[in-house]
DNA sequence: TTGGAATGTCAACAAGGCTGACATAAAGTG
DNA sequence: CACTTTATGTCAGCCTTGTTGACATTCCAA
């Protein structure tokens, strides 16, 4: 590690050290991300799964459950438990495809787009506060750095998100 | 939103858009960060859960029962089913505190902190790849995101640590 | 038309969170 | 010494959310 590294201060700020702030931060960080929809949620009876279906549904609305299995990587009878209540209490609609009757697709219902909007709104404001601290440079490599952490098939379905915004 | 904001650049970053990415960001990244450590864990037993045991003792070597609590902010109850199991695997040592008895000092052992090495070698594999193909100034807007994202008490624990180190 | 592939549902189980109650031992306080 | 507080461990039971296995429906191609 003492030996001449060409470009010095290029490789500096990669001791053990720094990597292991990198990833104290990322699990004290990724806490204060998810503690506010956390709460709401609890109040109705819904968890952190119930939040990740009902933003990418609000992302892409009309989406397919084998859609939605893909971005979110999980098993479809564990997202299939999640939706099954989100429907059963009118947040989520599910219409039979017309192309392909296997299919369903998934929408948001107007109670659905409300609740989605109340988490959005809290996860939102915690997420501008930390980027009005920390600056709009600071930002562009927050988001460089956690682009380049995603595996590559998460990468690819976070990039094709940005697309359709 | 169009009525004429001053400071102009300041403020545009701040759209809905943007900070939706960068929720996305986030939620995308964070598997990627966990996914080598979570398969290297799941192989003996373990989750993620052991993970972070494992990483704060090592980090803090001495540490007692509910300094750990802090840190993980977990229950009493749950981080005693990992320290249970990873006391009875030999992975970590308990030992009665010296000056106050009711105190356990947590260590690892020769395999615990064997095992540690192993998952925190993939975790900052992955954690180097992305620093080095951010850079540097990524990097540092990385870490005052992270930082201004979290609670201020899981913040103050993250900075005890920073000096520890 | 029949068999395989794709899509989604239901059942059962495990990990790991949670709360509440309680035991023990040690420290501190009157 | 009696009493309270603190630190820890443990038991029981619940919830969320992950898993695998079995199954129904639908589509498509041989």
């Amino acid at each position: 590690m003492a030996e001449g590294h060409p470009g010095g201060e290029s490789l500096l700020f990669l001791t053990d050290e720094q990597l292991r702030k990198g990833i104290e931060a990322m699990f004290f960080a990724y806490r204060g991300f998810t503690a506010d929809p956390d709460r709401i949620l609890h109040d109705q009876g819904y968890g952190r799964a119930h939040h990740r279906a009902i933003h990418f549904i609000h992302r892409s609305p009309g989406t397919t459950v084998n859609n939605l299995l893909d971005i979110l990587g999980v098993t479809k009878q564990s997202l299939n438990r999640v939706l099954r209540a989100l429907i059963k209490d009118g947040l989520v609609e599910s219409r039979v495809g017309t192309r392909d009757k296997r299919e369903r697709h998934l929408f948001l219902t107007d109670a659905g787009a409300m609740l989605e909007r109340e988490l959005s709104t809290a996860q939102s404001a915690r997420m501008r506060a930390a980027y009005r601290t920390a600056g709009p440079e600071a930002v562009a490599g927050f988001r460089t750095v956690l682009e380049a952490m995603m595996d590559p098939e998460m990468r690819r379905h976070f990039l094709a998100l940005k697309e359709s915004g």
